[in-house]
RNA sequence: GCGGGUGUAGCUCAGUCGGUUAGAGCGCCAGAUUGUGGCUCUGGAGGUCGUGGGUUCGAUUCCCAUCACUCGCCCCA
C-alpha cells in the first residue's frame, strides 16, 4: 500500500474550506465581470521559449517547472508550467490581436506553479485572479484608475476588515533616485531594496541603501523622507511637489508626477476614499516589466500577511511576441495565500461542508420513493437537497446533518404520509414545523431566504 | 541554491536518565436515547514510535545516514 501524502507546498482544502474558497472566487469573478472583463482560460503549460522569453536569468528559470513525457527522460523539455497569468495572456493577445477588440479587458482565474521552497503562506501551486486591460498602441490612464476601484469592490464584499490599496508610479521613484545620484544601472536594485520597506522597516532599508550605494548622508535622508511618504492622495501629491519640485529633477520624474496625479484624481472620481486607497511612494514592485503605475494591497490589521494583491502598468509586455505595441495595466490576487491566511486569522467563515441546504431524512426506508420524490421536487425548484440514505437511525441522520451544516431537515413517516404533510426542522434552532406537501417548496424557499 | 527546527494514534502533543503490556486531550465508532443532532455519561476500535543502518543482552529512547514535513534567507515575472 502506498502511504497517502501530499507534496510539500501544495495546498488542498477540506470541503468546508473549499466551499469558503469558492465563495471568494465567485466574488472576484462577479466584480471582474461588473467591470466588463471577459473570461480567458489558457493551458497550464506553454512552450518553454514563450514562457521564458522575458529574461530574468537563472533566478526565474529556477522557479519554473518543466513538462515532459515520462518516456522522454526529463533532462530537456520543450514545455513548462506557467508561473503567472500575465505572460500567457501577453502571448494570447499577441497571437490573436487580429481577432480581438481593443481595449481588450480580460480576467483569468487559474492555478500557476512556482518551484520555490515552501514557507509560510507561499505555495508551489496557487490560484491567481488576474484582471488586465490591454490597449492597441495606446491605453488611457483612466484604466489605471479602474483597477483599484475593482479591487476595492472585491475586498469590501469579502468583508475581510480594513485594507489599503497603495499606489505609486515607478517613473517617480526612478526619476527621484536618478536625480539623487544613484547610478542608472543600480536603480533597479535600489528599488528592490525600497520595496521591502514594509517587511523589514525603514531602518533596515536605510542601512542597506547606505551599504550598497554609499550616498551622502543628506541624500540618504532625502531618499528616506521620500520613500516614507504615504497617505491620502491630495496630501502626498502636494508634499511631493514641495519636497522635490518636478522641474528640479528630470523628465522621468515629471512624467511620474503627472501620471500619478491623473490616476489618483480618476480613482477619487470612481468613489474611492483614503480609507482604502492611498499613495505610497515606497511601492516599487520587484518586477522589471512594470513601467508606470504600480499597486500593492495590504490588510491594515494584519500586516504580517503581506501583500494580498499587486500589479501595475506595463508599456509593452506583448513586445516579446509581436511588433505591435500593446500597452496594458492589470492586477493579480494570489487567492490561495489570501484565503488560507484569512482562515487562519479567523477572518473568513468556514462553516458548511455541504452545498445543499436541505437534508431529506429517511424515517421509513420502506417509503424511500417518497423521500427521493421530494428531493427531486426541491431540486427542480432550484433548491439543493440530499437524501440521507446511509444512516440507519434517524439520530445518526441528524448528526450527519449537523456536522455537514445543512440548514433544514425534512422529516416524515407514516403519520405525515397519511396527512400529506412534511415536518421541516431548522437545524440551528431545533424548531420544527408541519407543512402541507403542496406548500412545501414555497415554504422552504421562504425559510432559506429569511 | 543556503541555514535552523521537527518526525510517537485520524489531529495536537506528552513520555521513555536504554528495560518486558507506549499514554493524554480532541476526533472516530457503539450504547444509554428502537420518530430527532449539538450537551452529558459508559464502553470500544485505532500505533512498523518516519525509514535504513550502527552501538547494546535489549533501541521508540543514544549515534550516523536518509527521507519527509516545517520555519527562515535568496528569489518571488
Amino acid at each position: 500500500m502506498i502511504r497517502p501524502r501530499s507534496i510539500s507546498g501544495l495546498r488542498e482544502f477540506l470541503p468546508a474550506e473549499q466551499i469558503a474558497f469558492n465563495r471568494c472566487v465567485e466574488i472576484v469573478r462577479k466584480h471582474f465581470e461588473l467591470a466588463g472583463a471577459v473570461p480567458l482560460s489558457t493551458p497550464a503549460f506553454e512552450l518553454r521559449e514563450v514562457l521564458l522569453a522575458k529574461e530574468g536569468g537563472d533566478s526565474v528559470d529556477r522557479q519554473v517547472y518543466g513538462v515532459h513525457r515520462l518516456a522522454d527522460g526529463g533532462e530537456d523539455t520543450d514545455y513548462a508550467l506557467r508561473f503567472d497569468l500575465t505572460v500567457p495572456m501577453a502571448r494570447f493577445v499577441a497571437q490573436h490581436a487580429g481577432e480581438l477588440t481593443f481595449p481588450f479587458r480580460r480576467y483569468q482565474i487559474q492555478p500557476v506553479w512556482r518551484g520555490e521552497r515552501a514557507q509560510a503562506g507561499r505555495y508551489r501551486e496557487f490560484i491567481q485572479c488576474d484582471i488586465d486591460v490591454v490597449g492597441d498602441q495606446t491605453l488611457s490612464l483612466i484604466n489605471d484608475a479602474e483597477i483599484p476601484a475593482i479591487i476595492d469592490g472585491i475586498f469590501k464584499e469579502m468583508n475581510i476588515g480594513p485594507f489599503q490599496i497603495r499606489m505609486s508610479n515607478r517613473k517617480l521613484l526612478e526619476g527621484f533616485l536618478s536625480g539623487s545620484g544613484i547610478p542608472s544601472d543600480a536603480i533597479a536594485d535600489a528599488m528592490r531594496v525600497i520595496d521591502k520597506i514594509d517587511k523589514v522597516g525603514p531602518d533596515e532599508i536605510r542601512k542597506e541603501l547606505a551599504e550598497t550605494f554609499s550616498p551622502g548622508a543628506e541624500q540618504l535622508d532625502r531618499i528616506m523622507v521620500y520613500v516614507s511618504l504615504r497617505g491620502p492622495a491630495e496630501e502626498v501629491i502636494e508634499k511631493l511637489l514641495t519636497l522635490a519640485p518636478a522641474d528640479s529633477l528630470n523628465e522621468t520624474y515629471a512624467a511620474g508626477v503627472e501620471e500619478l496625479t491623473t490616476v489618483a484624481r480618476a480613482v477619487a472620481s470612481l468613489g474611492l476614499t483614503s480609507e482604502t486607497f492611498v499613495l505610497d511612494l515606497s511601492v516599487a514592485r520587484g518586477l522589471s516589466y512594470y513601467t508606470g503605475t504600480v499597486y500593492e494591497t495590504t490588510l491594515v490589521d494584519h500586516p504580517g500577511i503581506g501583500s494580498i494583491c499587486s500589479g501595475g502598468r506595463y508599456e509593452n509586455l506583448a513586445g516579446l511576441y509581436t511588433s505591435r505595441k500593446l500597452p496594458g495595466v492589470g492586477i493579480s490576487i494570489g487567492l490561495t495565500r489570501l484565503v488560507t491566511r484569512l482562515m487562519e486569522a479567523g477572518l473568513l467563515a468556514v462553516e458548511q461542508a455541504t452545498t445543499a441546504p436541505v437534508l431529506v431524512t429517511v424515517l421509513d426506508p420502506g417509503s424511500l420513493d417518497r423521500y427521493l420524490n421530494v428531493a427531486g421536487l426541491l431540486r427542480k425548484a432550484g433548491i439543493g437537497a440530499e437524501v440521507a440514505t446511509e444512516q440507519r437511525k434517524i439520530g445518526q441522520q441528524f448528526k450527519y446533518a449537523d456536522r455537514k451544516g445543512f440548514i433544514l431537515a425534512l422529516v416524515a413517516g407514516g403519520d405525515e404520509f397519511a396527512a400529506g404533510t412534511w415536518q421541516v426542522k431548522t437545524l440551528a434552532t431545533g424548531e420544527q414545523v408541519v407543512i402541507e406537501e403542496v406548500k412545501l417548496v414555497e415554504t422552504i424557499r421562504r425559510m432559506l431566504a429569511g
